[in-house]
DNA sequence: ATGAAAGCGCTAACAG
DNA sequence: CTGTTAGCGCTTTCAT
């Protein structure tokens, strides 16, 4: 800018002022103001990140955090939200966790120190009754320069922004769709896990239950606390729930990685779907997959959309972040696609 | 740090000798030395990244660029980065192009912008013969300030530093793979890609036809100009190829998502995968799924640890960058798993 | 062993 | 309308 400067025989100010278009404000005659922005142009002038950011606080860089990105439903989220950032100017700064909490709280420091203007973040939820909680996200309630959206789920306040789907609601309408399909012993599976999505699937289910007069069993409850679903303390849950009298005739499972497996297990013990048993879960089948499954389409693309909207407003709009925002989109039920057909895994060269 | 030597009564400029460890060189007293580091620790003081990015022009983040990172390959390709730049104390910058080529320049060019140290690349090939082919990674093959490593794949210079599977030995194994398991017409399938990978993996092809006397045919050879698996093009060319009167009994389709669609079509036209017809490919199968075909594995994780450690070789001896850097990982043939057993899609929630 | 001073590239009052 | 000036927070050379 300098060099810019000297070459036309003007002051730096001038040509800062210039360059970003205040040059209305300060009464700047029309013939310099295009004499520079042709110079800039020409000489393919870039402000230098560092020194703007050093003076504005302010780099343009959202940070993410997830717990992956290979999981069908973190990279539809992701997708939603570049929709919205790349146009609005911002760019991403993607951080993975990897479920370690550890890895999680290194990633916001991280972030944090590279000076990026706001978070959108899905964070690890711990098992149920596990010691370290949500500390690891204070840095980001209590930074009040820098907005947070949080994704899925939230810390347990809720004076936070998030943006979720219903996860009550759609937990609701499944079980209702099971017991409509005529099941009357309606289990339930699910990791044992410490997130208001998965509370809140619980408490729509147990709802949707009441609703239509049934009860829920001990005996027909599933929780797990691994995350590796290919573990034996599924096979053997599964197992010694299918083989007790009462055995449920539907099943509420409430993530949809689990419910694949659950599928597979119960097919293990020479039932059939949709004919001895009936799956509800969260999450839609991949387009060459038909599950058989009862499934509760969650909004994902549109939520990471709404989210990143959400946290550039908050960005821009430093006010508004005093009010909380709290956005909720209703998911859809989609009934099972019959008949079941097992493709394969497509699109992944 | 000013507050910081005020309060300890020092001048900055000790403060910040001894924080970068020069307290030896420049023979500050050990007592001194201890006062500020044990003061920094209490302040937890961290030098400002924009400041210390503008006097020192390093930065600790290292741009990466993929088309994706939902697909087995990428997300596995990364896991190998995080593993080598973490415990270094580099940051990821993760960027998708989405097979987008504009996308991809604005990334590269905004990650530069951004001062990245270096940069790790996976990029978009065009279709054969399409006009714009590798122009937008200029900026990376010129910038002698900031290394880059390309995966995967090169462009077509070897003026470059690389880390690339062993493609035409892949190919060539398997292709002699499909004949020892009797194979004798064997077709070919894959995008029509102008990659280093891919066309290495088609030398490798005739290579492996040659060494066991066999021909090549036109008729069995499919070349696919566009990305969606699940389009009209590839089931009608599959159909055609194994209607024909030469119907192939192998078939070597160069990546993994395309060849499971092939399985589709030809059991779709009435023929039994591991009977009627054999079916190698790259890329290994999920654990929860085993598609019957003959794979080269991948070295993923490791082709992934590898670029990022040259990378970090080359942004800290920069006087290694003189000498391009060309990495070639043996991947291994992995038999088909019998009996053929569909899965369901797992670790997915 | 420690301090003063210049500078990285840009912004923003304020004075002409 | 344009120029002067004082930072932003840190590094580094050069005196002391």
């Amino acid at each position: 800018m300098k060099d810019l400067a000297a070459q036309l025989g003007l002051s730096r100010t001038t040509v800062s002022l210039v360059l970003k278009g205040a040059a209305g404000r300060y009464r700047i005659s029309s013939t310099t103001r295009d004499r520079v922005l042709r110079a800039a142009r020409r000489a393919r002038y870039r402000p230098n990140y560092f020194a703007r950011a050093l003076t504005m606080r302010r780099t343009g860089v959202i940070g993410i955090v997830f717990p992956n990105v290979f999981e069908t439903f973190m990279s539809e989220v992701i997708k939603g939200m570049e929709d919205v950032l790349y146009p609005a100017e911002y760019t991403m700064m993607l951080c993975t966790s990897r479920f370690d909490r550890e890895l999680e709280a290194r990633n916001i420091e991280q972030l944090r120190y590279r000076g990026v203007d706001g978070f959108l973040v899905v964070f690890n939820a711990p098992f149920r009754g596990e010691p370290y909680g949500y500390g690891h996200l204070r840095p980001l309630l209590n930074d009040t320069s820098r907005p947070t959206v949080f994704v899925d789920r939230y810390p347990r306040t809720k004076r936070c922004h998030y943006v979720v789907q219903d996860d009550y609601r759609g937990a609701y309408d499944a079980t209702r769709g099971l017991a409509r399909m005529g099941c009357r012993r309606i289990g339930y599976v699910s990791l044992d896990i410490d997130a208001t999505s998965v509370e809140a699937r619980r408490r729509g289910y147990e709802a949707g239950l009441r609703e239509r007069g049934l009860r829920k069993s001990t005996q027909n409850t599933v929780l797990l606390r691994t995350r590796d679903s290919t573990s034996e303390d599924l096979a053997a849950a599964i197992r010694r729930m299918l083989d007790g009298p009462g055995r449920p005739d539907g099943l509420f499972v409430t993530t949809n990685g689990l419910a694949h497996r659950v599928c597979e297990l119960v097919e293990a013990c020479g039932l059939t779907l949709n004919r001895d048993i009936q799956i509800a879960t969260f999450g839609s089948d991949p387009p060459w997959f038909a599950s058989g499954m009862l499934c509760v389409e969650q909004p994902r693309v549109e939520m990471g959309a709404r989210a990143a909207r959400l946290l550039t407003q908050l960005i821009e709009h430093p006010r508004r972040r005093r009010v909380w925002k709290h956005c909720v989109i209703r998911p859809r039920l989609v009934p099972p696609s019959a008949p079941a057909r097992h493709g394969r895994p497509g699109g992944r060269p």
